[in-house]
DNA sequence: CGCCCGGTTGACCATCGTCAAACGTAGTGG
DNA sequence: CCACTACGTTTGACGATGGTCAACCGGGCG
């Protein structure tokens, strides 16, 4: 049970271009963004700082003074029950604002974990208020991605309620897969995912071993490839036509906000 | 499956004040709303509009051009797979904006049904956006409706994934009273739910048959009574308990956003 | 070399789904 | 008034999806 907070390598230069591009990226997917709003935007955004995987960015509890934005790696929402069994209600990706809701709902009632070893960079809600009413189209846009996030989980909720073992586990890969190419990290149908299976096990409301059995039905049926936390996909049309994918949720069409 | 969009009785008033009352209560909880705002918040509303039970407010692939806040009565986001299986994946009371996320997302990804008859009101999406640019403590507030939204769907996930059926239901009781409570609509620990068995396993991702089951053993346990659409907490200690409820998501406390 | 973590597999079991039938009540129409 | 229907609820029997427990494997690392 790893509770450190950070383990900072403040020297050391970032491998990325600005902390908001993935942001931005996912912005300029929905919408227009001028110049001087992205100028804005990273005015938010204070030194990127580096988080090693399986740490806790956020606690139960906590009462966070700035939103983090997740540069690259993988985070998750963790929410905890008086016995212990756990559950992943977010997967939070590159681009991804990891806590924006506490901007408006102070205590943290779940935490937020890395995954794997992170970039982050911190937004304090005071900028954010302060930039949000000065540029109502970028808290719209901010707006949006809080909102965005509450699509998905009704999409997970869906998901658990109606579909197998195997749809929901097949939906994850998909939705991943479609949040990643927005931020340019699916190359040749693959992606990172380096998840282990009690993760996925955490996602889905599965136990691990069944999780290991459902992947192996999957692997069987050639739909996917999943060696070293890599995750390809074989079949594209039949693997979306499994997990009844449709990414209307996404909001992945422009129009603006 | 109705699908008439209204029936409105449009020459009877409405046997309630304002249009936006339980909507500034829900506010009063947790900031302050002034005089100004509230008569702001007024002037986004049409006329107040009646819907019988069973109709679809909004359906599947529409581009609403206002979101609508529910006056009274109770509505479902309900969302559907191919092969017909459904599930609702919200319950909106009185004081709720059923669809303000379309504001954001043009197309609507599930539908909106009312469970019971209704009073609604419209709020074109034009007229908030104008609001809040006018009034970013307002846009705030609204943008917090949504990340409670937020904040129940994860809840709902994490029962999905920890709780068996019993504990599932019995939150599903404890975070109904408890958002009813905030706009005055629990009197003696009993309220009105008014949910068929069908809708309470859409909701929860259970068969009716098992709801049936859950309700029987709820009140062999001497947890709770429910006849004719109304329950009543008999032990709400025991309950919540059973529940492991903890209202901290839905941001009861008075704090300005 | 041995440990530890994550993955894999099998055997057994429980929660919950499916199918089916019966019951009560409200509403409708003869 | 009664027959008939429709809907929601209740209960039983049976079966399947997925949980639990346990053992084993394989690779990375101290």
């Amino acid at each position: 049970m790893s509770s450190g907070y950070t383990d900072n390598l403040p020297i050391r230069t970032p491998d990325f271009g600005n902390p908001t591009d993935a942001l931005v990226r996912k912005f300029l997917r929905r919408d227009q963004v001028s110049a001087m709003e992205r100028g804005a935007l990273e005015t938010l955004m204070e030194p990127p700082r580096r988080v090693s995987g399986g740490r806790v960015l956020t606690s139960l509890g906590e009462r966070p003074d700035a939103s983090t934005l997740l540069i690259s790696g993988i985070c998750v929402r963790m929410n905890v029950l008086r016995d212990g069994s756990r559950s992943i209600t977010q997967l939070s990706l590159a681009g991804d604002f990891v806590d924006l809701h506490s901007l408006l709902i102070p205590q943290m009632d779940h935490a937020i974990l890395t995954l794997t070893d992170c970039w982050v960079s911190r937004a304090p809600h005071a900028r954010i208020r302060s930039l949000a009413e000065r540029c109502p189209h970028l808290a719209r846009l901010l707006w949006l991605e809080t909102v965005i996030d509450g699509a998905i989980h009704r999409q997970w909720l869906h998901r658990m309620a109606t579909q197998d073992a195997l749809g929901r586990l097949a939906h994850l890969i998909c939705e991943t897969e479609a949040r990643l190419a927005v931020v340019d990290l699916v190359e040749d149908d693959s992606f990172d995912f380096p998840l282990t299976q009690v993760d996925l096990a955490d996602c889905l409301g599965l136990s691990t071993v069944h999780v290991n059995r459902t992947l192996m039905s999957l692997r069987r049926l050639q739909l996917v490839e999943w060696r070293a936390g890599r995750m390809r996909l074989l079949d594209r049309e039949r693997l979306q036509q499994l997990a009844e994918f449709d990414p209307t949720y996404l909001r992945l069409d422009r129009a603006p906000v």
